[in-house]
DNA sequence: CATCGAATTAACAATGTTGTTAAACAAAAA
DNA sequence: TTTTTGTTTAACAACATTGTTAATTCGATG
């Protein structure tokens, strides 16, 4: 859950809890650092004592984030496993990963989107990390493609199109909350429905 | 373009204009209507001497663009096709209709998600457009599939799949123009080969 | 032209938001 | 106990943001 980030105080662990379920909840520019000492239950000069500015306080809880967004991609590929079962393995746990940190996406996203100093944060942090699994899944896609097992295709649009099916499981919640009224039971099923339909929807696309 | 607002004056259509990009842009909590009337070239106060409040103001927006999200399910289905062809045709419609308004789907859905007032306005104005367009695929769904011309799908997997590989499209385009750094020209053709990786996509997912 | 009403502006008011500061407080070291 | 150091609070300051109001301008109509 928490990542690395070293505390010193009881205050400070809970000014940087209730700053990241504020940030996370309204974004930089909408959460307020008021409402952050309220949440954590200190005065608001408390936080300035601490972090000196919104600003860098807000730095710590994005840079945790994204480190935990880019950590997700570390996948262990099992070299040795057919190319469909790496695939369903990899939907299978970037669903998993999303379905722990629902908000986590949207949130990066609109802070690298608004903000071009978060971007190339971002991106500086992303070059190692997924230069390393992007070029291992691409050498494994590309083996599989040209033995026949599955349909050509580009490794950016093969992930984007996993990413996104995945992510719109969630990102839809609002809704279908709306139109399963009352039966809040039944979310668990319809995740789970997404999980194993997302995984058939791709291996189906891929197969030849 | 420009949707169903009435306007009597030029400078009515002037703010309008410049709200509609100030909340497009930013969201409603993060627009601020001393922008917006620095933008559309008045004092603040004729802002609020034309629609008295922010939230006025926001709503004559919104409205506005959920009505043209919504209309962009009105797509007529042509009986005759193939149903492969009524798929292509969806996505491609539906593709171009994102291509042609960028920021709309993740402006509405933020609202959506932060305010439950707006969310409320969505779905009633969402109940008759979507229900007629929405049980018309499904039955064209439901007839190939008994004819055995495709997979088994679930009519919502399906949509949120496509509405999703669509989305992402656009969405990562603030990383795409990073990895494609200095050459902007190749943006059309990014967007183009998505557009037909994503048919190509979603029909093998269909395919028996 | 005079007048009426709408449009526009400048000034102000109220509250929200971020950040500072001096004083009070607490705990540990001398 | 006194000192010292770091923590916490209350009060304030500066600026932003939304909204109001009274005075002014402008255009049409008598």
């Amino acid at each position: 859950m928490s990542t690395a980030i070293k505390i010193e105080s009881n205050n400070e662990q809970l000014m940087l809890e209730a700053a990241e379920a504020e940030f996370l909840e309204k974004g930089y520019s909408s959460a307020k650092t008021t409402a952050i000492a309220k949440r954590a239950g200190v005065t608001h000069a408390m936080l300035h004592y601490y972090f000196r500015t919104k600003e860098n306080l807000f730095q710590k809880i994005f840079e945790a984030k994204v480190q935990l967004l880019l950590g997700s991609f570390n996948q262990n590929l099992n070299d040795n496993l057919t190319f469909e079962l790496t695939v369903k393995n990899f939907i299978e746990f970037h669903f998993e990963f999303i379905r722990k940190n629902p908000k986590l996406v949207s949130f990066v996203y609109n802070e690298i989107v608004t903000n071009e100093a978060n971007r190339n944060m971002l991106f500086e942090k992303l070059q190692p990390t997924v230069a390393g699994t992007f070029v291992r899944i691409e050498r494994l896609l590309n083996e599989a493609i040209s033995k026949g097992m599955i349909k050509p295709i580009k490794i950016s649009d093969l992930l984007m199109n996993i990413a996104a099916m995945n992510i719109v499981t969630f990102m839809a919640l609002p809704v279908v909350l709306k139109l399963l009224p009352g039966q809040e039971d039944y979310i668990e099923d319809y995740i789970n429905e997404r999980k194993q339909s997302n995984v058939q929807f791709v291996l189906n696309a891929l197969r030849v």
